[in-house]
DNA sequence: GTGCTACGTTGCGCTGTATGCAACGTTGAT
DNA sequence: ATCAACGTTGCATACAGCGCAACGTAGCAC
């Protein structure tokens, strides 16, 4: 359909058998020798491939980036399960497993509680990004360049008496999940449902997805529901540990 | 430079961020929704994304590809040099490491043999196809939709009095490498000098450079050589064990 | 069932981008 | 000193890529 992406993705294709110069990748292709050269630049100011010393073209580490980041999405609910699993059936707490898909926080997997009370989510279900645990853990991880458009153009509004309900205010919360690793809801997206989330790790050492625990305050009170964070933290490092997330020392 | 394969490439790393659909993506990029169609149809006919069942486009299985193919063409020379040298100091013979760079056989690694007799090579220079083991064994590997032209546009000229002069004669001598899984160049590429080669494969499976040993007849008869094929065969596994390939039960 | 919204998709005409050519610069080999 | 091999640039042209507007369709609410 598209020319020049299409020569341009050819000419990754080709580089993947091996270095090669401007005029090996005109030939190979059967694109002219300075169409290559300007495809190259291209791809190489995106760090898809570059250039070293002796005018060889090879495969950039964007290429690496993106395996290992698409790896990790592929990876974390199949991973992950197990290990909920196991929480689940020790603490019988409703348990969900949240990553960005696209501009949103996605539910992609849920246990139930042990108990009647049911939540109203849904695998596939999209987090509110002002008042779910996991969605503050998945955005914290950000850098501010990506956070700030995102919180810009946020739906404020409120859930609860306690939704966050300013920029200002859901910064400051960042900040707060960002220093001590984990993020809480205290009823600000369901009334009388207190939530802990704690973020899973890939081998890039970013934010892949999170898990959260929430609790109807009629079964536990929040001080309560902070027993199960030290568990919940203990969860998400063997997921994290599974997804190849190595710890700084 | 180039506007459209700048926005595919966009569209690559924000899907890094997580699946996304055709507005998300519009959104994110700042490019029209239509055109974000046309440049994932080109990425998908590519294997570079695909869309899944609910519209969600992913980072396809090309990407995995090329950062396999990439990390081990990066890794050969370092991995190999431990046994390489090991090799040289135990036989004391010319060793050669070579992989494909554009559409030649380059030299990459060479260790001098413990005589005094030197060979007219060196890191960087390109092997003979027609007449090198190297590069026998490296063509023997490719598919022959992709072996075939490269035989076709090859240079036959004759270098000694073995030297394969003809595509015919090459193709069958081809097909005997992928039988046995070495090659030899009985003075084919330089009088009086005998060779054999063996491939190294990398995590994909495919061959990704090869080792050789090349002996003077009057230090080593070819059948003298040939003993080397053991150990040389040998040293070829543990290298590919090293670049992760796992050989087939 | 009906109307609505959210998205993916297509046809079309215009604009600007991508392209090939020809010429120049530089490096390295003989 | 000469030549060849390659990377690089300026330019004019053509056509590829673009946005628009309209259509199709699936899912949801009532």
């Amino acid at each position: 359909m598209s020319q020049s992406v299409s020569r341009a993705l050819h000419l990754l294709v080709q580089l993947g058998n091996g270095p090669a110069n401007l005029d090996q990748l005109a030939e190979s292709t059967g694109v002219h020798k300075t169409t290559v050269l300007r495809l190259l630049r291209t791809l190489s100011d995106e760090r898809f491939t570059f250039r070293d010393n002796s005018n060889q073209y090879h495969l950039g580490s964007r290429i690496f980036e993106l395996a290992a980041q698409a790896t990790d999405q592929r990876e974390v609910r199949r991973i992950a399960s197990p290990h909920l699993v196991a929480f689940n059936r020790e603490y019988g707490r409703t348990t969900h497993l949240a990553a960005m898909e696209g501009g949103d926080v996605v539910y992609i997997d849920k246990l139930e509680s042990h108990d009647q009370i049911r939540m109203y989510s849904r695998i596939g279900l999209r987090a509110n990004l002002n008042s779910t645990a996991v969605a503050k853990v998945i955005l914290a991880d950000l850098p501010d360049s990506e956070l700030r458009p995102i919180v810009d153009s946020m739906d404020f509004s409120s859930r609860t008496a306690n939704t966050i309900t300013t920029p200002e205010r859901y910064l400051d919360e960042i900040r707060l999940v960002r220093e001590q690793g984990w993020a809480h809801d205290q009823e600000e997206n369901e009334p009388s449902v207190n939530c802990i989330g704690v973020p899973i790790r890939g081998a890039s050492g970013r934010v892949v997805a999170a898990v959260s625990v929430s609790v109807p305050d009629v079964v536990l009170s929040y001080e309560r529901v902070l027993d199960l964070l030290e568990p919940l933290q203990a969860v998400g490092a063997r997921i994290s540990r599974d997804c190849g997330y190595r710890a700084q020392p």
